[in-house]
DNA sequence: ATCTTAATAT
DNA sequence: TATATTAAGA
């Protein structure tokens, strides 16, 4: 007990976007647990349901076949389990963040929009009992979701409960590049946290998550800027301006109503859309994948993300489209709206 | 009100 | 190490 398992979509061909992943790591008294759900999975919605008999029923009646048992949640996940081990043993991946230097890349890819982080529904805390997540949208016109996935196990825990405390999310390669994916459609101008969390449509993400990340992100790019030119092994060949299609220009608010919806999450049909992309704009898209920003490290030798078609790899982000300047250290200045004055 | 940054905590 | 949390400034 104690090893939960969830399944995401799984797409054979068709998806143009891809992924999801996300681990949720526990740590209250000291001892860590990570949890991993597989990506890559079929769904139930693509295998063939189990819930449904295999056997037609004229057919089944023909031979006297006892129809199956139902199904439960219980089975489709030890189900699933299964074919998760073939799936590993296959060469699908698998991270945990500790020392494994050597990483791997898959090829491997599926999965649509709504990507789910789910909290670890642990309480045991000391104190701190009210947090009030307010979910607030935007004029981005992002879908509302609620669905929390089926989290089957023999815990049930409502999963609708905004006051669970989030365990340490794993910024995987996968919602690291929804997040890059992300940023680099907005714009670095309106890539703000809380933007950014509702554009990636990840249930579970917080604003703090993303702002954490962004912070590390930023400063990753800045690095990545001084060295430009410079390295010990020499594999920088990250300049590639990306004209980031600044078709997103919100004015704070009011706007209503414009084709922004990433996809809806909830629990039904599939969302199709990798990113916002208004306009069918080239797409300068930006791919990539990189060594987690924390020092060229972690994935060394970098990983591709290979999506329908395009290439993962030549970074292609360069924060220099500023709107004044390019550096940021205190305060870029903005146009200059909202008076930062009460 | 939210963002940004640095420092610090887990 | 990666991520979270917080404080202070804008």
């Amino acid at each position: 007990m104690g090893e939960e398992v969830k399944i995401s979509e799984f797409e054979v061909n068709g998806g143009d976007d891809e992924e999801a992943t996300a681990v949720v790591d526990d740590e209250d008294d000291g001892d860590q647990r990570v949890l991993e759900w597989e990506i890559g999975l079929p769904n139930c919605d693509d295998l063939t349901p189990l819930s449904q008999s295999l056997i037609p029923p004229e057919l089944a009646s023909a031979f006297s076949i006892s129809p199956e048992p139902r199904r439960t949640a219980l089975d489709v996940n030890r189900a699933s389990h299964d074919t998760l081990s073939s799936l590993r043993s296959s060469g699908a991946h698998f991270f945990t963040n500790n020392n494994n230097k050597t990483n791997n890349n898959n090829n491997l890819r599926s999965l649509n929009d709504p990507m789910v982080v789910e909290p670890e529904g642990d309480g045991s805390g000391s104190g701190s009992g009210s947090e009030s997540k307010k979910m607030r949208k935007t004029d981005v016109g992002i879908a509302e979701e609620a669905d929390s996935a089926v989290r089957t196990t023999e815990n049930s825990e409502d999963p609708s409960a905004r006051t669970l405390k989030r365990q340490r999310l794993v910024w995987t390669p996968q919602l690291d590049k929804r997040f890059v994916d992300v940023v680099a459609h907005l714009g670095i101008k309106n890539a703000v946290p809380k933007t950014i969390m509702q554009l990636m449509n990840v249930e579970g993400l917080t604003r703090e998550n993303v702002a954490s990340h962004l912070q590390k992100y930023r400063l990753y790019l800045k690095r990545m800027q001084g060295l430009s030119n410079e390295g010990p092994s020499a594999s920088d060949q990250l300049f590639a301006s990306t004209p980031v299609p600044q078709s997103l220009h919100e004015s704070g608010s009011g706007g209503g109503g414009n084709g922004l919806v990433v996809g809806g999450a909830n629990g039904n049909g599939h969302v199709g859309m990798p990113i916002p992309m208004p306009s069918g704009a080239p797409a300068p898209l930006v791919p990539v994948a990189m060594p987690m920003y924390g020092h060229m490290g972690m994935y060394q030798g970098g990983y591709n993300h290979q999506q329908n078609g395009y290439e993962a790899n030549s970074y292609g982000m360069q924060p220099r489209d500023w709107p004044g300047g390019n550096k940021y250290g205190s305060v870029a200045s903005f146009p200059n709206h909202m008076d930062p004055k009460s």
